[in-house]
DNA sequence: TGTCATATCACCTATTTAGAGTCATTTTTC
DNA sequence: GAAAAATGACTCTAAATAGGTGATATGACA
C-alpha cells in the first residue's frame, strides 16, 4: 500500500504565536505538511509558484496593503486549484460573504483547537467546505426566500422573467398574454415594490428575497 | 438538573420502510420524539397546528400533488419556527438550491445511518445547518465570483450600480462622471457580455458570477 | 348564494429613459 | 511610447415608464 504524498499547507497569519501553533499542529499530521508561512499576503504571493500549496490557511485581518479577502482573490487567480480556508476571530456576516465571494472554501475561527484545525484540513481535502455551525446556518439562511411576498404568483412569475433579462414583448410571448397585460402586471409590481424600473425591481427582489 | 423537553420531530416520507426506520432511530434518542409521520405533505399540513413540530424530516420526492419543495414553502409559512431537513436520494444541484430557497435548513440523504440522522437533528437543534460535504461545497462554490471577468474595475463598479437599480444619471452623479461617459461604459459592458439591456446585463452578471 | 375584493387581462396617449452607432481626448499601465 | 482604460460628445431609434379607463374571472366569506 503506497502512502499518499502529504498535502502542502501554506499559512498566512501575522501573529507569530498563532502561526507557529498552527504550523505545529499541521506538521504533526501524517497527511499534511507546512510548505511555508508568511506574515502578509504580498510575500506569500511572491512565492506561490514555488510553494505550490494545496491548502492555504488565510488570516482575514492582515497588516499592510492587502487583507485576506483581497489576497484570496489574487491567490485564486494565480493558483485556482489551491483551496483556501479563512481564519478569523469574527463571524460577522458581511465579512463571511465577502470572503466566500473572493474564493474561500472554508471558514474557521482562530480559537480552533488541534482537532478542529485538522478536521477542517481533512474536510477540505475530501472536497467539502469546513465551517462552523453558525456560518453554515448563515449561508443556508441566505438562500431562503421571503414567504410573505406582497406579490401574487403571476407577478412573481413575471418578476422572475424580468430578472432573466426579458423584454415586455418576450414576457408576453412566453406567457401567451398581450404586451399590454405584461405592462399592467409590471406596473402593479412597481407600485407594490415602490420602484420605477426593471433593474430597481430586480434589486429590490434580491434584497427582499422575492425570487 | 432538569431535563429539557424532547424536540418534536415530524416525518414526511412515502416509503413506509424508511419512515419506520427513521422513526425508530429518532425515538431511540433521549432528546427527540416522533410526533407523527405521514406519507404525503397534504396530510401533514392538515395536522401541523396539533403536531407542532420543532423539526420536520421532509422527503423531496413525494407522491400526489405536492412535492417536498412546495410542502416546505407552505410549512414555513404556517410554522416558521419549525426547522426543515430535506431527505433525498439525489444531490442534484438545482434541486438542492430550490430546496434551500423554499426554506429548508438542512439536507441529508436517505442512506443516512443511525449516527448521521441523529447528528443532523443535534446540529439543527443547536442552530446549525446539517449537510453532506458535497452539498456544503456546492453551496460555498455558489458564492465564488469569477476571477476571470472580462470587465475592467470601472466597468464592474458600474455594473454593480446597474444591479442596484441606478439610472444613467444616478450612476454619473455617484461616480462624478458625465452621463455620456456612463453610457459609453455601459455600451462597452454590453458588448463584452453580449447583452442589450440593463436587466440582461444583471442576469448575465449573476449567471457568470461577475458581481 | 350572492357580493365584495382581488387578480387578471386589455386598450390609449403622453413623456422619459435607454440603446446603437461613431468618434475624439486624456490618463494609466506596462 | 504603444496599448489599454477612462472620459466625453453627438445623432437617431427603440423601449420602457406614467397615467388613465374599464371588462372578466376568481375566490373569500358572510
Amino acid at each position: 500500500m503506497s502512502s499518499e504524498p502529504k498535502k502542502r499547507v501554506l499559512i498566512i497569519e501575522d501573529d507569530p504565536e498563532i502561526r507557529s501553533s498552527f504550523a505545529m499542529i499541521v506538521d504533526s499530521s501524517q497527511k499534511f505538511t507546512v510548505v511555508n508561512s508568511y506574515g502578509n499576503c504580498e510575500d506569500a504571493i511572491k512565492h506561490l509558484h514555488t510553494d505550490k500549496p494545496d491548502i492555504v490557511l488565510m488570516d482575514v485581518e492582515l497588516p499592510g496593503g492587502m487583507n485576506g479577502i483581497q489576497g484570496t482573490k489574487i491567490i485564486k487567480e494565480k493558483s485556482p486549484n489551491s483551496d483556501i480556508i479563512m481564519v478569523t476571530v469574527y463571524e460577522d456576516s458581511e465579512m463571511v460573504y465577502e470572503a466566500l465571494k473572493s474564493g474561500a472554501s472554508g471558514y474557521i475561527t482562530k480559537s480552533a483547537n488541534y482537532m478542529e484545525l485538522l478536521s477542517a484540513l481533512e474536510e477540505i481535502t475530501k472536497g467539502g467546505a469546513p465551517m462552523s455551525s453558525k456560518i453554515a446556518r448563515m449561508v443556508i439562511d441566505n438562500f431562503h426566500l421571503n414567504p410573505n411576498s406582497p406579490l401574487t404568483k403571476r407577478e412573481t412569475e413575471i418578476l422572475q422573467l424580468i430578472a432573466e433579462g426579458k423584454t415586455y414583448t418576450q414576457i408576453s410571448e412566453e406567457l401567451f398574454i398581450s404586451k399590454e397585460t405584461s405592462k399592467t402586471h409590471i406596473k402593479n409590481i412597481y407600485s407594490k415594490l415602490q420602484v420605477r424600473s426593471k433593474s430597481e425591481a430586480i434589486a429590490k427582489a434580491n434584497q427582499d428575497k422575492l425570487i
